[in-house]
DNA sequence: TTGACTTTGTGAATTAATGCACTAAGCCCT
DNA sequence: AGGGCTTAGTGCATTAATTCACAAAGTCAA
């Protein structure tokens, strides 16, 4: 009720503005200066006015007649998903995924540089994997404070996940990103998101077989997730 | 109208039954034999109606005052989600992440082996990795005919993204999970999911500025992603 | 300046998903 | 055999998300 209204997006659009922001980036990468909510849409692979909606939960930046600008409405989409700074990343463990995860382009590139890497496997600890040393999880209390890390990423096994995860928490950090296939229980105050790999092959095999079954005509309803966290 | 009505499932509730069965191999590993709803929900951090209505999609299998059956379920699950059987995947792209998921347990331990990977990079191709050789991407369509592959995994650069899905289409694969973050154009046959890591951690930057901005209080909304694929 | 054209921004309608709350069934104890 | 207890299944209200469709606001050409 009071003036700190910083308005509310709903998940579905939250979910959607990285997807737009990677698309202005491409956009001003071809040196296109201006787009309609007609082209975005046709890029982003859904409906105008719902790229306009979504738009609009940021503000007013369109011109009639006209169209967006790229590089004023990315400054804003990177506003609003708090992009104007970077946010520093810990991998915890350190086996196939997470040293893939550690060296991954797509981190850095978009804001997230990760910082350190852990395990809790002696064996791993001390490794290096591209300029990075494997740290005990153990310090991870210490490497989150010294190294001002906002988000943590789980790569080690179901089994060890939600130790991870308690550890996380303990040492700080308030978002999670998940790749066990584990339901995490962690505080409402810490955000987290899942992938699970598994997850997206079984969805997909459900449309397969859906598809074998009926004769393969079968329409497919469109994709997109939403945001939101636990 | 006729008699082929495979019973119409709505795609969040599609996303959500994988999490299910997940939670359910878990309960058959310690020898559990029953659970309620109730039981169930909690596990998967979500409320207990949305569980029993999820269910009921696939008939009605449970038993009032007792609840469902672990194996009898996970059976019903898979046989609705196409698991009966396994799917053969091959891998586009073999860069740090691609090798990695071509090692992964999680993919042949949920019924997905990968059978091949592939690149289009002359100083790659040849290459072994977890007794895989890295083969040539324009072998593509043999590679899918002889090994019965069903579903291909983007794993290139954005920029080779498009055309690694026209091959994987020309090669007659109709399912594609893509891990570049672009959005991909395929004919309206084939169902795409993308799983974006940046987009991942740019909606957790999202609610992480909120907590800051707002004083960290703010409650967080639900996750659960949709199915549904394009 | 006017009029034709384009495209945003948004009420309002529609569709999808969620969650409540109650009924219908089955178990178990006496 | 009956009554109390438990829990699935589901109709219905609510909430969220999507899409339509149009007025408002701008451009541009003559």
């Amino acid at each position: 009720m009071t003036q700190l209204q910083r308005r509310k997006i709903p998940d579905a659009a939250i979910a959607r503005l990285p997807v737009y922001l990677q698309i202005l980036n491409n956009l001003a990468a071809t040196n296109v200066l201006r787009f309609s909510s007609d082209e975005l849409a046709a890029l982003a692979g859904v409906n105008a006015a719902k790229v306009r909606k979504d738009l609009s939960y940021l503000g007013s930046y369109g011109t009639r007649g006209v169209g967006y600008e790229v590089t004023y409405l990315t400054h804003q989409i990177k506003r609003e998903l708090g992009l104007m700074r970077e946010w520093n990343v810990v991998v915890v463990g350190a086996g196939n995924l997470g040293c893939a995860l550690a060296k991954f382009d797509g981190f850095l590139s978009r804001g997230f540089p990760v910082i350190a890497i852990v395990d809790n496997d002696p064996k791993k600890i001390g490794r290096t994997t591209s300029s990075l040393t494997v740290g005990d999880v153990k310090d991870l209390k210490s490497i989150v404070r010294d190294e001002k890390i906002s988000i943590g990423v789980i790569t080690t096994s179901s089994a060890a996940s939600q130790a991870a995860a308690d550890a996380l928490v303990e040492a700080g950090i308030t978002s999670i990103l998940n790749f066990a296939p584990v339901v995490l229980s962690t505080p409402s105050s810490v955000s987290v998101r899942s992938v699970d790999l598994g997850v997206e092959l079984q969805i997909l095999s459900y449309f397969e077989q859906m598809r074998l079954e009926t004769g393969s005509k079968s329409e497919i309803a469109p994709q997109l997730n939403t945001a939101g966290a636990r």
